[in-house]
RNA sequence: GCGCCCGUAGCUCAGUGGAUUAGAGCGCUGGCCUCCGGAGCCAGAGGUCGCAGGUUCAAGUCCUGCCGGGCGUACCA
């Protein structure tokens, strides 16, 4: 909390007779920058008190006017709009930043907490479309975000290798596949094997039951099933490998569904033994007729498991391995249910950390108005996103000044640096909970908030401390920062910990792609209205703290969504 | 039918722990490079916050009903 707003709260406190935490949420910003620094609404005191807020306002309005960091306060009916001394309030903030360094904004609320994130978490055989980067980029910015605020955090891709599509893949395989093309064109082959079996089975039923059949075969162990099962696995990783490593993600442990095979049928027995679960038209399932919801099925009548019951043994193997204080999955607002009776199951099993489980839920990604369907071949494939946004990232380096600086290889990495960006921070740069309807003329427009809007920035501030060339200094004026545009960059600045503690109460990274946008367009205000190279040395080294700290903190909220900070681009 | 999510500017969306005049970007119109990077900056036009009630001194925000869209609702994940 920054000295000026503590000092509002204490006097206010000491005039009011509440104590000063009641008072500090309560401190906003006035609507108008020109009203003052920060504003103090008082019909809760008002309430509490029983007397008119505007006659609580004037009174505070004079008391406050004493403080030591405030230099003004006036009375606006209900509500006290406060002007602070921006030298003081500059002070604080710079400070913070310079002494912070990349640690600025780092919190240790998470001091001794695990959480533990599934995020991603794909289907073998199905190239990634640009709906799977939703819970990719959400999991792993909520991964960066936690970490900063000093959680331990466990990334799992919880890959989705086992269940009846595996049946269907290798029926497909063995009716129209051949090793050969699979080699060649591994993830997409498979998909497309995928596909056909998925039209000819609506017209022939029989064949259904052939998949069905071949899972069965699977499950029980059958080394032709398994072997074809772990050839599929192996080459649909290998294609999601590409995808996360130019995305930059990463994981703790990439551990399949197929990894709970052994402690599903002990898993069942326990449950039915216990009386939680039970035997229903020749399936087994938890009823959870109380809690007014229908059952989860754990076993199929064809004595084959579903993806429920490996969600239970995850989410009992996490908690013993990890004693996690939370376990977020990050997954589509479609599967609420399930995860709704997967937490009450675990209850009914008695374990007290059930409540620990949080679906982290996303709308769909639509592609022009329609639900992206890849078996119907309406689909986005996230290669081509990428591959479409590095080239335009590539043209547009080639049309400016400045990257002449860059040599060949440098464009190419700062074009995949910018271009993945962009696609990252279209997608972070919305709340989780609305659909997203795919437009190639949105994600490829990089004017105005963008990701290469606030790398841009970033670049720029990166290029004036280049040219600067000296150290940053530590005995500054503060008082000489007083331009309109630098005191509202410095109060943006100071809002970097709360954005991020917000982001993370909420499971919103957006509430950081949001900030940055904000950011960003505040520094290039400044940028404009205010020079810092040439100008008179001790105003120079003033701005030169203003312009790093900014700097800091643009590259520490980019990597928090998981994006690049090039120096130049 | 029931449950969950969504409905704010032409488009995409913030704002939904009530509170000073509802914000931003795109697009459109018009300005700004002798000057640290124009992927930039400035200005303008553009709104019955889905509809109707209710609670409140005060509602885009809370409550109820309705309309429109999406998703889920027993053997897919």
């Amino acid at each position: 909390m920054n000295l000026a707003v503590r000092e509002i709260a204490e006097r206010a406190s000491g005039h009011l007779g509440l104590p000063p935490q009641e008072i500090y949420p309560l401190i906003t910003s006035p609507p108008d920058e020109g009203l003052g620094d920060y504003a103090l609404p008082c019909f809760a005191f008002a309430q509490k008190l029983r007397r008119s807020p505007a006659e609580i306002a004037k009174e505070l309005a004079d008391v406050l006017r004493g403080g030591q960091h405030i230099v003004n306060a006036e009375s606006a009916g209900p509500y006290v709009n406060i002007t602070v001394d921006r030298a003081k309030l500059m002070q604080y903030v710079l400070s913070g930043i310079l002494s912070g360094g990349e640690n600025y904004g780092r919190e240790s609320d998470g001091a001794g907490k695990t959480i533990v994130i599934d995020y991603s978490s794909p289907n073998i055989a199905r190239p990634f479309s640009i709906a799977h980067l939703r819970s990719t980029a959400l999991g792993n910015s909520l991964k960066r975000i936690y970490e900063h605020l000093g959680y331990r955090v466990v990334g799992v891709n919880h890959l989705g290798d086992w269940g009846v599509q595996f049946g269907t893949l290798i029926a497909a395989y063995n009716r129209w596949g051949s090793q050969e093309r699979v080699e060649q064109d591994s993830i997409y082959e498979l998909f497309r094997l995928y596909v056909r079996f998925n039209e000819e089975s609506e017209r022939d039923p029989m064949l259904k039951e052939e998949a069905r059949a071949w899972f069965k075969r699977l499950e029980d162990g059958d080394p032709e099933a398994l072997k074809l099962w772990k050839w599929f696995v192996d080459e649909s990783v290998q294609a999601f490998q590409r995808y996360y490593e130019l995305l930059g993600v990463e994981f703790t442990e990439i551990r399949g569904e197929s990894a709970y095979r052994d402690q599903m049928a002990p898993l069942i027995e326990d449950l039915l033994q216990k009386g939680i679960a039970k035997e229903s038209q020749g399936a087994i399932v938890i009823p959870f007729e109380e809690e007014g919801l229908t059952p989860l099925i754990i076993r199929t009548k064809d004595g084959t498991t579903v993806y429920a019951t490996r969600d239970l043994c995850s989410a009992i193997h996490h908690y013993e391995k990890y004693g996690f204080h939370k376990k977020l999955y990050v997954v589509d607002a479609g599967q609420s249910l399930h995860f709704k009776q997967l937490a009450l199951a675990l209850g009914k099993l008695g374990y007290p950390w059930a409540t620990g489980l949080v679906h982290v839920p996303f709308g769909v990604m639509l592609f022009e108005d329609q639900r992206m369907s890849t078996r119907r071949g309406h689909v986005v494939f996230l290669e081509e996103v990428l591959k479409r946004s590095i080239e335009l990232t590539r043209s547009i380096i080639d049309t400016i000044k400045k990257s002449s600086e860059l040599t060949e290889k440098e464009k190419e990495q700062v074009a995949q640096d910018v271009g993945v960006s962009a696609i990252v921070y279209a997608d972070l740069s919305r709340s989780r909970t609305h659909d997203i309807n795919f437009r190639w003329d949105e994600v490829l427009n990089f004017n105005g908030q963008s990701g290469p809007y606030v790398q841009y920035t970033h670049a720029r501030l990166a290029g004036v401390l280049r040219k600067y060339g000296k150290s940053i200094p530590s005995e500054l004026t503060y008082s000489l920062l007083s331009h309109p545009q630098e005191i509202s960059l410095a109060k943006c600045l100071e809002e970097f910990p709360m954005k991020v503690k917000h982001a993370a109460e909420e499971y919103e990274p957006f509430v950081v792609a949001g900030y940055l946008g904000n950011l960003a367009a505040s520094v290039n205000q400044f940028y404009d209205n205010c020079r810092v190279l040439g100008e008179e040395p001790s105003l120079e080294e003033a701005r030169i703290a203003l312009v790093y700290s900014a700097k800091i903190v643009l590259k520490k909220g980019l990597e928090l969504l998981g994006m690049k900070a090039p120096e130049r681009m």
